[in-house]
DNA sequence: ATAGGGTCCGTACCATAGTACGGAGTCAAC
DNA sequence: GTTGACTCCGTACTATGGTACGGACCCTAT
Protein backbone atom coordinates (compact mmCIF):
# COMPACT_ATOMS: atom_id res chain seq x y z
CA UNK A 1 0.00 0.00 0.00
CA UNK A 2 1.77 2.88 -1.23
CA UNK A 3 -0.16 5.80 1.19
CA UNK A 4 -0.49 7.92 -1.65
CA UNK A 5 -1.59 11.80 -1.23
CA UNK A 6 -4.81 13.14 -3.12
CA UNK A 7 -2.79 15.12 -5.41
CA UNK A 8 -0.98 11.06 -6.23
CA UNK A 9 -4.18 9.75 -6.29
CA UNK A 10 -5.88 11.79 -7.96
CA UNK A 11 -3.22 11.17 -10.96
CA UNK A 12 -3.11 8.02 -10.82
CA UNK A 13 -7.40 8.23 -11.79
CA UNK A 14 -5.96 11.11 -14.36
CA UNK A 15 -8.41 13.74 -12.99
CA UNK A 16 -7.65 16.77 -10.78
CA UNK A 17 -7.68 16.70 -7.12
CA UNK A 18 -10.65 19.40 -6.92
CA UNK A 19 -12.39 16.34 -8.55
CA UNK A 20 -11.67 14.08 -5.79
CA UNK A 21 -12.81 16.30 -3.32
CA UNK A 22 -15.64 16.73 -5.54
CA UNK A 23 -16.09 12.93 -5.20
CA UNK A 24 -15.77 13.06 -1.54
CA UNK A 25 -18.48 15.12 -1.15
CA UNK A 26 -20.57 13.22 -3.71
CA UNK A 27 -19.94 10.14 -1.40
CA UNK A 28 -18.41 8.51 -3.67
CA UNK A 29 -14.75 8.68 -2.64
CA UNK A 30 -14.31 7.41 0.97
CA UNK A 31 -12.94 10.27 3.42
CA UNK A 32 -9.88 8.14 4.97
CA UNK A 33 -9.51 9.00 8.59
CA UNK A 34 -6.99 11.58 9.55
CA UNK A 35 -4.04 9.74 11.25
CA UNK A 36 -4.74 11.03 14.61
CA UNK A 37 -1.96 12.46 16.57
CA UNK A 38 -1.48 15.57 16.47
CA UNK A 39 -3.82 19.06 16.54
CA UNK A 40 -7.37 17.17 15.76
CA UNK A 41 -7.86 19.12 12.58
CA UNK A 42 -6.30 19.83 9.20
CA UNK A 43 -3.91 16.55 9.32
CA UNK A 44 -2.78 15.24 5.43
CA UNK A 45 -5.05 11.99 4.80
CA UNK A 46 -3.73 9.14 2.91
CA UNK A 47 -5.03 6.89 -0.20
CA UNK A 48 -3.96 3.14 -1.49
CA UNK A 49 -4.63 0.83 -3.73
CA UNK A 50 -8.41 0.94 -3.05
CA UNK A 51 -9.06 4.02 -3.43
CA UNK A 52 -7.22 3.58 -7.12
CA UNK A 53 -9.09 1.15 -8.10
CA UNK A 54 -12.59 2.93 -6.81
CA UNK A 55 -11.14 6.38 -8.60
CA UNK A 56 -10.37 4.15 -11.99
CA UNK A 57 -13.97 2.39 -11.72
CA UNK A 58 -15.84 5.65 -11.43
CA UNK A 59 -13.94 6.99 -14.40
CA UNK A 60 -14.83 4.02 -16.05
CA UNK A 61 -18.59 3.61 -15.23
CA UNK A 62 -18.94 7.25 -16.43
CA UNK A 63 -17.45 6.69 -20.04
CA UNK A 64 -20.52 3.62 -19.67
CA UNK A 65 -22.92 6.58 -19.34
CA UNK A 66 -23.50 6.14 -16.37
CA UNK A 67 -24.03 9.28 -14.15
CA UNK A 68 -22.52 9.87 -10.76
CA UNK A 69 -25.76 9.23 -9.23
CA UNK A 70 -26.30 5.91 -10.27
CA UNK A 71 -22.26 5.00 -9.96
CA UNK A 72 -23.30 5.81 -6.39
CA UNK A 73 -25.52 3.15 -6.62
CA UNK A 74 -23.49 0.55 -7.99
CA UNK A 75 -20.48 1.23 -5.41
CA UNK A 76 -23.24 0.81 -2.69
CA UNK A 77 -24.62 -2.34 -4.62
CA UNK A 78 -20.78 -3.51 -4.40
CA UNK A 79 -20.92 -2.86 -0.85
CA UNK A 80 -23.88 -5.17 -0.03
CA UNK A 81 -23.73 -7.64 -2.84
CA UNK A 82 -27.13 -6.84 -3.92
CA UNK A 83 -26.78 -9.32 -7.28
CA UNK A 84 -30.11 -8.89 -8.88
CA UNK A 85 -30.40 -5.10 -8.63
CA UNK A 86 -26.71 -4.78 -10.10
CA UNK A 87 -27.55 -7.70 -12.78
CA UNK A 88 -31.20 -5.25 -13.25
CA UNK A 89 -28.63 -2.01 -14.14
CA UNK A 90 -26.05 -3.48 -16.11
CA UNK A 91 -28.81 -4.75 -18.35
CA UNK A 92 -30.34 -1.82 -18.82
CA UNK A 93 -27.10 0.46 -19.29
CA UNK A 94 -26.08 -2.35 -22.04
CA UNK A 95 -29.46 -2.10 -23.71
CA UNK A 96 -28.93 1.67 -23.41
CA UNK A 97 -25.59 1.42 -25.12
CA UNK A 98 -26.94 -0.78 -27.68
CA UNK A 99 -29.07 1.84 -29.05
CA UNK A 100 -26.29 4.54 -28.65
CA UNK A 101 -23.67 2.38 -30.01
CA UNK A 102 -26.03 2.39 -33.33
CA UNK A 103 -27.60 5.63 -33.32
CA UNK A 104 -23.52 7.12 -33.24
CA UNK A 105 -22.78 4.66 -36.10
CA UNK A 106 -25.55 6.05 -37.82
CA UNK A 107 -24.61 9.41 -37.53
CA UNK A 108 -20.88 8.67 -38.55
CA UNK A 109 -21.76 7.00 -41.08
CA UNK A 110 -23.62 10.12 -42.30
CA UNK A 111 -20.35 12.58 -41.58
CA UNK A 112 -18.46 10.19 -43.84
CA UNK A 113 -20.78 10.31 -46.77
CA UNK A 114 -20.85 14.26 -46.17
CA UNK A 115 -16.92 14.53 -46.22
CA UNK A 116 -17.00 12.42 -49.26
CA UNK A 117 -19.45 14.46 -51.20
CA UNK A 118 -17.51 17.59 -49.34
CA UNK A 119 -14.07 16.90 -51.18
CA UNK A 120 -12.55 19.94 -52.68
CA UNK A 121 -13.39 20.40 -56.13
CA UNK A 122 -16.16 18.50 -56.43
CA UNK A 123 -19.01 20.36 -58.27
CA UNK A 124 -21.63 19.12 -56.02
CA UNK A 125 -22.89 21.38 -53.42
CA UNK A 126 -22.18 20.55 -49.99
CA UNK A 127 -25.22 19.58 -48.24
CA UNK A 128 -25.01 19.99 -44.82
CA UNK A 129 -28.66 20.84 -43.58
CA UNK A 130 -29.60 17.24 -45.31
CA UNK A 131 -26.29 14.89 -44.41
CA UNK A 132 -28.85 13.29 -41.38
CA UNK A 133 -31.82 13.10 -43.21
CA UNK A 134 -33.00 9.45 -44.20
CA UNK B 1 -45.65 25.45 -47.09
CA UNK B 2 -48.17 24.53 -44.18
CA UNK B 3 -47.78 27.71 -41.77
CA UNK B 4 -46.61 26.22 -38.75
CA UNK B 5 -47.05 27.94 -35.04
CA UNK B 6 -44.13 27.46 -32.83
CA UNK B 7 -45.66 24.37 -31.05
CA UNK B 8 -46.81 22.97 -34.21
CA UNK B 9 -42.84 23.66 -35.36
CA UNK B 10 -41.59 22.38 -31.78
CA UNK B 11 -43.72 19.16 -32.29
CA UNK B 12 -42.53 18.17 -35.74
CA UNK B 13 -38.70 18.43 -34.36
CA UNK B 14 -39.86 16.58 -31.25
CA UNK B 15 -38.70 19.04 -28.82
CA UNK B 16 -40.48 21.78 -26.54
CA UNK B 17 -41.41 25.04 -27.52
CA UNK B 18 -38.91 26.53 -24.99
CA UNK B 19 -36.30 24.85 -26.50
CA UNK B 20 -37.31 26.32 -29.81
CA UNK B 21 -37.15 29.59 -28.09
CA UNK B 22 -34.12 29.11 -26.70
CA UNK B 23 -32.19 28.31 -30.39
CA UNK B 24 -33.59 30.93 -31.71
CA UNK B 25 -32.06 32.84 -28.60
CA UNK B 26 -28.65 30.93 -29.98
CA UNK B 27 -29.10 32.04 -33.35
CA UNK B 28 -29.41 28.43 -34.45
CA UNK B 29 -32.84 29.35 -35.58
CA UNK B 30 -34.12 32.02 -37.03
CA UNK B 31 -36.53 34.30 -35.97
CA UNK B 32 -38.85 34.77 -38.32
CA UNK B 33 -40.13 38.59 -39.67
CA UNK B 34 -43.17 38.89 -37.70
CA UNK B 35 -46.47 39.50 -40.49
CA UNK B 36 -47.05 43.23 -40.76
CA UNK B 37 -50.49 44.24 -40.56
CA UNK B 38 -51.05 45.42 -37.05
CA UNK B 39 -49.78 46.92 -33.96
CA UNK B 40 -46.01 46.33 -34.79
CA UNK B 41 -45.24 44.30 -31.54
CA UNK B 42 -46.23 40.90 -30.46
CA UNK B 43 -47.33 39.62 -33.92
CA UNK B 44 -47.57 35.49 -33.94
CA UNK B 45 -44.63 34.16 -36.40
CA UNK B 46 -45.47 31.38 -38.44
CA UNK B 47 -42.71 28.89 -39.81
CA UNK B 48 -42.75 26.53 -42.82
CA UNK B 49 -40.61 23.32 -44.12
CA UNK B 50 -37.13 24.99 -43.68
CA UNK B 51 -37.69 25.44 -40.17
CA UNK B 52 -38.63 21.87 -39.55
CA UNK B 53 -35.69 20.82 -41.80
CA UNK B 54 -33.46 23.21 -39.26
CA UNK B 55 -34.28 21.67 -36.56
CA UNK B 56 -34.23 18.32 -37.10
CA UNK B 57 -30.80 19.11 -38.47
CA UNK B 58 -30.12 20.32 -35.02
CA UNK B 59 -31.05 17.52 -33.19
CA UNK B 60 -29.46 15.26 -35.21
CA UNK B 61 -26.34 17.11 -35.03
CA UNK B 62 -26.74 16.79 -31.34
CA UNK B 63 -27.05 13.23 -31.31
CA UNK B 64 -23.82 13.15 -33.35
CA UNK B 65 -22.44 14.90 -30.79
CA UNK B 66 -22.00 18.17 -31.98
CA UNK B 67 -22.56 21.33 -29.28
CA UNK B 68 -24.75 23.56 -30.10
CA UNK B 69 -21.69 25.86 -30.42
CA UNK B 70 -20.26 23.78 -33.50
CA UNK B 71 -23.45 23.19 -34.63
CA UNK B 72 -24.37 27.05 -35.10
CA UNK B 73 -21.01 26.79 -37.37
CA UNK B 74 -22.05 24.07 -39.52
CA UNK B 75 -25.36 26.19 -40.24
CA UNK B 76 -23.52 28.89 -41.25
CA UNK B 77 -21.28 26.92 -42.80
CA UNK B 78 -24.26 25.72 -45.05
CA UNK B 79 -25.03 29.06 -45.94
CA UNK B 80 -21.29 30.16 -47.68
CA UNK B 81 -20.70 27.00 -48.82
CA UNK B 82 -17.38 26.89 -47.39
CA UNK B 83 -16.82 23.24 -48.29
CA UNK B 84 -13.12 22.67 -47.39
CA UNK B 85 -14.29 23.54 -43.57
CA UNK B 86 -17.34 21.18 -43.55
CA UNK B 87 -15.34 18.23 -44.61
CA UNK B 88 -12.75 19.25 -41.56
CA UNK B 89 -15.73 19.44 -39.19
CA UNK B 90 -16.99 16.28 -40.25
CA UNK B 91 -13.99 14.22 -40.49
CA UNK B 92 -12.96 15.49 -37.50
CA UNK B 93 -16.56 14.33 -35.71
CA UNK B 94 -16.25 11.15 -37.69
CA UNK B 95 -12.78 10.32 -35.85
CA UNK B 96 -13.92 11.28 -32.67
CA UNK B 97 -16.87 8.92 -33.26
CA UNK B 98 -15.17 6.06 -34.12
CA UNK B 99 -12.95 5.95 -30.75
CA UNK B 100 -16.67 7.14 -28.63
CA UNK B 101 -18.39 3.95 -30.94
CA UNK B 102 -14.99 1.56 -29.39
CA UNK B 103 -15.15 2.51 -25.99
CA UNK B 104 -18.72 1.93 -25.83
CA UNK B 105 -18.76 -1.21 -27.25
CA UNK B 106 -15.82 -1.99 -25.15
CA UNK B 107 -17.99 -0.53 -21.80
CA UNK B 108 -21.30 -2.40 -23.58
CA UNK B 109 -18.81 -5.81 -23.53
CA UNK B 110 -18.02 -5.81 -19.89
CA UNK B 111 -20.92 -4.97 -18.66
CA UNK B 112 -22.23 -7.48 -20.46
CA UNK B 113 -20.33 -10.00 -18.70
CA UNK B 114 -21.04 -8.43 -15.82
CA UNK B 115 -24.90 -8.88 -16.08
CA UNK B 116 -23.81 -12.53 -16.89
CA UNK B 117 -21.75 -13.04 -13.62
CA UNK B 118 -23.87 -11.28 -11.31
CA UNK B 119 -26.95 -14.02 -12.40
CA UNK B 120 -29.23 -14.96 -9.53
CA UNK B 121 -28.37 -18.03 -7.77
CA UNK B 122 -24.69 -18.26 -9.05
CA UNK B 123 -22.67 -19.10 -6.28
CA UNK B 124 -19.81 -16.63 -7.51
CA UNK B 125 -19.28 -12.66 -6.41
CA UNK B 126 -20.86 -9.96 -8.22
CA UNK B 127 -17.50 -7.71 -8.76
CA UNK B 128 -18.84 -4.49 -9.74
CA UNK B 129 -16.06 -2.76 -8.88
CA UNK B 130 -13.84 -4.44 -11.48
CA UNK B 131 -16.67 -4.85 -14.37
CA UNK B 132 -13.84 -2.46 -16.19
CA UNK B 133 -10.45 -3.80 -15.50
CA UNK B 134 -8.63 -4.98 -18.48
C1' DA C 1 -67.65 40.57 -27.44
C1' DT C 2 -65.69 37.59 -24.58
C1' DA C 3 -63.47 33.34 -23.07
C1' DG C 4 -59.77 30.18 -23.70
C1' DG C 5 -55.76 28.77 -25.51
C1' DG C 6 -51.61 29.92 -27.77
C1' DT C 7 -47.78 33.29 -28.47
C1' DC C 8 -44.21 36.65 -27.09
C1' DC C 9 -40.58 38.20 -24.17
C1' DG C 10 -37.57 38.80 -20.40
C1' DT C 11 -35.73 36.93 -16.58
C1' DA C 12 -34.98 33.38 -13.39
C1' DC C 13 -34.14 28.83 -12.27
C1' DC C 14 -32.56 23.83 -12.84
C1' DA C 15 -29.31 19.57 -13.22
C1' DT C 16 -24.90 17.72 -14.10
C1' DA C 17 -20.17 17.69 -13.45
C1' DG C 18 -16.95 19.90 -12.31
C1' DT C 19 -13.30 24.24 -11.47
C1' DA C 20 -11.56 28.18 -8.84
C1' DC C 21 -10.35 30.67 -4.73
C1' DG C 22 -8.77 32.04 -0.30
C1' DG C 23 -7.15 31.38 4.17
C1' DA C 24 -5.33 28.31 7.43
C1' DG C 25 -2.73 24.35 8.61
C1' DT C 26 1.05 20.81 7.60
C1' DC C 27 5.17 18.68 6.15
C1' DA C 28 9.68 17.85 4.14
C1' DA C 29 14.01 19.77 2.84
C1' DC C 30 17.52 22.78 3.33
C1' DG D 1 13.61 26.96 12.01
C1' DT D 2 12.04 28.91 7.96
C1' DT D 3 10.61 28.50 3.15
C1' DG D 4 7.82 26.56 -0.29
C1' DA D 5 4.81 23.06 -1.88
C1' DC D 6 0.97 20.69 -0.69
C1' DT D 7 -3.41 19.76 1.99
C1' DC D 8 -7.86 20.96 4.01
C1' DC D 9 -12.29 23.16 3.87
C1' DG D 10 -16.03 26.02 2.70
C1' DT D 11 -18.04 28.67 -0.58
C1' DA D 12 -18.58 30.50 -5.05
C1' DC D 13 -18.41 30.28 -9.83
C1' DT D 14 -18.40 27.97 -14.57
C1' DA D 15 -20.33 25.60 -18.85
C1' DT D 16 -23.94 23.23 -21.26
C1' DG D 17 -28.49 22.64 -22.46
C1' DG D 18 -32.30 23.44 -21.35
C1' DT D 19 -37.11 24.42 -18.26
C1' DA D 20 -40.27 27.45 -15.74
C1' DC D 21 -42.83 31.63 -14.87
C1' DG D 22 -45.53 35.68 -15.35
C1' DG D 23 -47.68 39.37 -17.57
C1' DA D 24 -49.08 41.08 -21.91
C1' DC D 25 -50.83 40.32 -26.24
C1' DC D 26 -53.22 37.85 -30.14
C1' DC D 27 -56.62 34.89 -32.44
C1' DT D 28 -60.38 31.90 -33.07
C1' DA D 29 -64.75 29.91 -31.93
C1' DT D 30 -68.87 30.57 -29.80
Amino acid sequence: MPALTIAKLAAEGGVGVETVRYYQRRGLMPEPERPNGASANGRVRHYGAEDVRRLRFIRAAQSAGFTLEEIGQLLSLDATEDRARARELARARVSALDEKIRELQSARDALSRLAQVCEQGSTRLCPILTAFEP
